[in-house]
DNA sequence: TTAGGGTTAG
């Protein structure tokens, strides 16, 4: 921070200034006067101002003493709350778990833990998981399965299944015994990260010990679907039918669902027919698959007679149906044939969600009416549905594209001020942004953005990295380029020592 | 967080 502080200072372009650290926060709330039970409404006020306060607080010492004081009614949701909107600065996310560790009347609840070893994992800061594991188990608080799940789903989507299939292995080492949850557990979360070869020898290996049930086939038929092999997912099925099991409506949803995700519309259409015949009883889950199926496809005039009929019948839509099918107008139709549908729920009294006005307000980047989308996005906020990280992301990313970096760079500042941090994904749209005015200034930006997201605890790719130092070198600030590079080579070191 | 439906663009 200081020699971002300082760079920025040297420089002093006007735009360098979204990166410069707020001011302290003004903690004057309603938590200053204690309350026994402070009613629930104000708790998110309340946790916005604490997550603020731990954002700008530069003296961990004073940090400790304002979360210690009595003044403050801390519970699990509190605690909960505010690791959430701390997620995207993993580092001060820790260093408040850790300094409230040491409150003189408050202990943390094994959810709390969790959540603070899910952002550890995420951060591969290996002595930092340990420590919590240890110290959970210590508290005689966990680990719970659900802590191994965290952990073995960390290790998938870091590219290491096997090893989160070793954590399923020890769980009984930390006295935590496999059962046939545990079990379907690792199969899914193998099969979410595309290893489905690995989830299904190992659920070869152990379908007789744990009694593999229908939730442990439906896992597997969602796997095979995901990778589009729809035959194998057909085998599980029969396969469940043979050992006496009866796959229920969830088994038939996956594997609609697995034909149109693997572009076999007239299996998908057949399979749904027979569905029908067979009198299954088909719910909202089953119409909004086949509306967004074959509006993927771009049969829109399918997708909305089904939409249609589905009321005939009796099912009434449901958000997420109203979002596949405002989803698919936006792409396949046009915008203004999706905000007709979105206005038409909103008199049904539906109420939309982020993921609604995402959609819509994407259209109309896509189209390029970025006016209209930024009134969407403050429609979303007067109806008390504040714009999410994907939400500044996609607004933020189409403004770079139309040249406008100058707005994107307004919404940067927006969310670092507010209570939406940016993620990796908003530093990677922005660095590359930097590159289009090929302005020397915009470079420097880069090489602070680069810092301060490496302070929030994310790691940029190599090309990000070679591609900010190429650039500072060209525009002659060798002196940044340097500091640049020894950044780079502790984040090196950092990578090459993972080992959770 | 034991399973199924809506946010990504290239």
């Amino acid at each position: 921070m200081q020699t971002q502080k300082m760079l920025t200072q040297r420089t002093n372009p006007s735009h360098l200034l979204y990166l410069r650290p707020t001011k302290s926060y003004p903690f004057t709330t309603a938590t200053a006067t204690p309350t026994p039970t402070p009613p629930p409404p104000q708790q998110p006020l309340e946790a916005a101002a604490l997550a603020t306060l731990i954002l700008t607080s530069s003296n961990p010492q004073a940090l400790a003493q304002t979360l210690h004081s009595p003044t403050i009614q801390w519970t699990p949701q509190l605690v909960n709350t505010i690791l959430k909107r701390l997620w995207n600065d993993g580092p001060k996310a820790l260093q408040f778990f850790n300094l409230l560790s040491h409150h003189p009347s408050y202990s943390h609840h094994p959810s709390s833990f969790d959540h603070a070893i899910d952002i550890s994992a995420r951060l591969r800061d290996s002595p930092s998981l340990r420590s919590l594991i240890y110290r959970m188990r210590s508290a005689r608080l966990g680990p719970t399965p659900k802590t191994f799940a965290i952990i073995a789903e960390r290790y998938a989507s870091a590219g290491k299944p096997h090893r989160a299939v070793k954590v399923f292995l020890s769980m009984h080492q930390f006295g935590c015994f496999q059962d046939l949850q545990s079990f379907n557990t690792i199969l899914d979360v193998l099969c979410k990260s595309k290893r489905v070869e690995m989830a299904y020898n190992l659920f070869k290996v152990f379908k007789g010990k744990f009694r593999a049930d229908c939730v442990s086939y439906n896992v597997m038929v969602n796997g095979w679907c995901l990778i589009k092999r729809t035959n194998k997912a057909l085998e599980m099925l029969k396969e469940m039918v043979k050992r006496g099991l009866t796959p229920n409506l969830t088994s038939y949803n996956t594997m609609l669902k697995g034909y149109f995700r693997a572009g076999q519309i007239n299996e998908a259409w057949d399979f749904f027919l027979e569905m029908k015949k067979r009198d299954c009883e088909i719910d909202v889950i089953t119409y909004t698959t086949v509306i967004h199926g074959f509006g993927v496809a771009g049969e829109i005039k399918r997708a909305r007679k089904v939409f249609d009929t589905m009321v005939k019948k009796g099912v009434l839509p449901s958000v997420a149906t109203y979002n596949a099918f405002i989803q698919v107008l936006c792409k396949k139709d046009s915008v203004d044939n999706a905000i007709v549908i979105f206005e038409e729920m909103v008199v049904k009294g539906y109420v939309p969600n982020s993921i609604t006005y995402n959609l819509v307000i994407r259209g109309l980047c896509h189209r390029g009416d970025m006016e209209r989308a930024m009134e969407f996005m403050g429609r979303m906020k007067d109806d008390g549905c504040e714009p999410n990280v994907q939400t500044y992301n996609l607004v933020i990313r189409y403004f770079c594209d139309e040249g406008e970096i100058d707005k994107a760079l307004d919404l940067f500042q927006k969310m670092t001020s507010g209570d939406c941090l940016p993620n990796l994904d908003t530093y990677n749209i922005l660095i590359s942004a930097m590159f289009v005015r090929k302005k020397s200034d915009d470079l420097l930006v880069a090489g602070n953005l680069l810092i301060e997201m490496v302070d929030r605890g994310f790691v940029p790719r190599k090309f990000t990295f070679n591609r900010v130092l190429n650039g500072l070198l060209l525009t002659g600030n060798q002196g940044f380029a340097k500091e640049i590079l020894r950044l780079q080579s502790r984040c090196g070191r950092l990578t090459r020592k993972i080992k959770l």
